[in-house]
DNA sequence: CGATTACAGATTGTAGACAATCTACAAACA
DNA sequence: TGTTTGTAGATTGTCTACAATCTGTAATCG
């Protein structure tokens, strides 16, 4: 064994140095103004544009551009640009299908074996979507709800499953609407929270998983039903927006 | 509606055409050597080596690269290189229940609603396996096999679901010594995949999605048992081998 | 007057050049 | 002899420049 295979678990502020190169940095900032909202679905990205923001050359712009193209973020169109993609209803709702699977599974294995620390934060958790929830505070309630699904894979302790849960609920937030589908749901879905902790502490891996795959359905459910009500309105206004994703002309 | 709106399901040469950029060819090519083991697991990719294979220029391989790298089957590390990325058992293992679970999920689907065509697709692909099986022929089975699952997941109707097995099936052909795991196990395969497809045909989602969990998670112990017995001699083959994932030095 | 064609500006795709960093080997030192 | 330091070559990171393609507008034709 050599000396200097010391690498800590925290990564150490040298392998930061390391490990970011302008392409990283410049991929976490454009990611960030997607998911931030900054940058709406369907919108287009002039690498131009980006480059001159960000204070560096359209070399690792495109480099960033094609590492989001593969996580499903944006959408890359020859020699006509990158837009940031827009997710139809039929994806978002197979979208929560797999995360249904996903929490499934999750919840057999914890109810299986989890640990009191683990339960304790779940609970906690809960509780505060519960106050939320009386007081209807949506703003609070959903970064509530997103860190107790994903404290639930994380728990599962399948890291591969973290991070393939991550890259799903990421490209869910390009669908706007599916934020909507929890207003006047919120005491549905903190009733449901409460069954799929209580179905874990009482180590009951079948009904824990049926628990939550039905929670997370219920959600595409309602989401659907969100996205049809404000059908007409909206795609009215998309189409009247998106100068971007025009159809490409045949000359 | 426009007129020039005419998007056929196939995709036309055209449409080939123009989504066929430099840089997507030559990541399609780069994956192809990966998988095809042409670069085994650990090797460096010099970019300038690859560009003037491909006979481009450094720009689209570095972007392919970046790319690939999303996907898990390159590791960049910055100022260094471009390396194969070397999948550690616990990872494989990880892969494997997550499969597990997606395959689960297919198999309940299936067995409440498959269309008789995708039935009797099922049964050829699995009769065409117990033939391979009685004569030991791996080499006709593994094809075979994963073509069997993957026609599993496909006929579940998920995309999002087929486009990320799809994904992890790739990262896990990084992992070598997985293959070898079905030697000298084809009868006990064999015979759980006609279970399986007996269940499905029986229309019993539990029992189909339980012996598809149980089928991979077999896999995943042979997996495991065969690299257990390979280790040593394994660990020092690669010891000796990687000249290229070497620790980064400190001066 | 409507549709088609031609052209100018802008944007993307690719290539090549330069700077920064790393690797490996050799020289110098204790 | 073993370790450290210095240097040359190679590789990667980034930038700039040029070619190919697209978009939108104006001119032309029926």
């Amino acid at each position: 064994m050599s000396i200097q295979n010391q690498a800590k678990n925290p990564p150490t502020a040298l392998e930061i140095l390391q490990s970011q190169s302008l392409t990283m940095l410049v991929q976490k900032e454009i990611e960030r103004m997607i998911v931030g909202g900054e940058l709406s679905a369907g919108a287009k990205l002039s690498e131009n544009t980006l480059a001159v923001r960000l204070g560096v050359s359209r070399g690792p712009v495109r480099e960033a551009l094609r590492g989001l193209e593969q996580t499903g973020l944006v959408q890359v169109e020859k020699n006509r640009g990158v837009f940031v993609r827009q997710i139809p209803v039929e994806e978002a709702e197979e979208i929560y299908e797999l995360r249904a699977t996903f929490d499934q599974a999750a919840g057999r294995k914890l109810a299986a074996h989890i640990a009191p620390a683990q339960l304790k934060e779940l609970t906690a958790l809960m509780e505060r979507m519960e106050k939320a929830s009386t007081r209807n505070d949506l703003d609070a309630y959903h970064p509530l709800n997103l860190r107790f699904h994903d404290a639930l894979i994380e728990y599962a302790g399948n890291r591969k499953m973290l991070h393939t849960y991550r890259r799903l609920v990421n490209e869910l937030n390009l669908f706007r609407r599916h934020t909507l589908a929890q207003r006047d749901r919120l005491p549905a879905s903190t009733r449901e929270h409460r069954q799929i902790v209580d179905a874990i502490a009482a180590g009951q891996p079948d009904i824990a998983g049926q628990l939550l795959y039905d929670h997370v359905m219920a959600s595409r459910a309602r989401m659907r039903v969100a996205h049809e009500s404000h059908a007409q309105s909206a795609d009215v206004l998309t189409l009247a927006k998106r100068k971007s994703p025009t159809p490409r002309k045949i000359k």
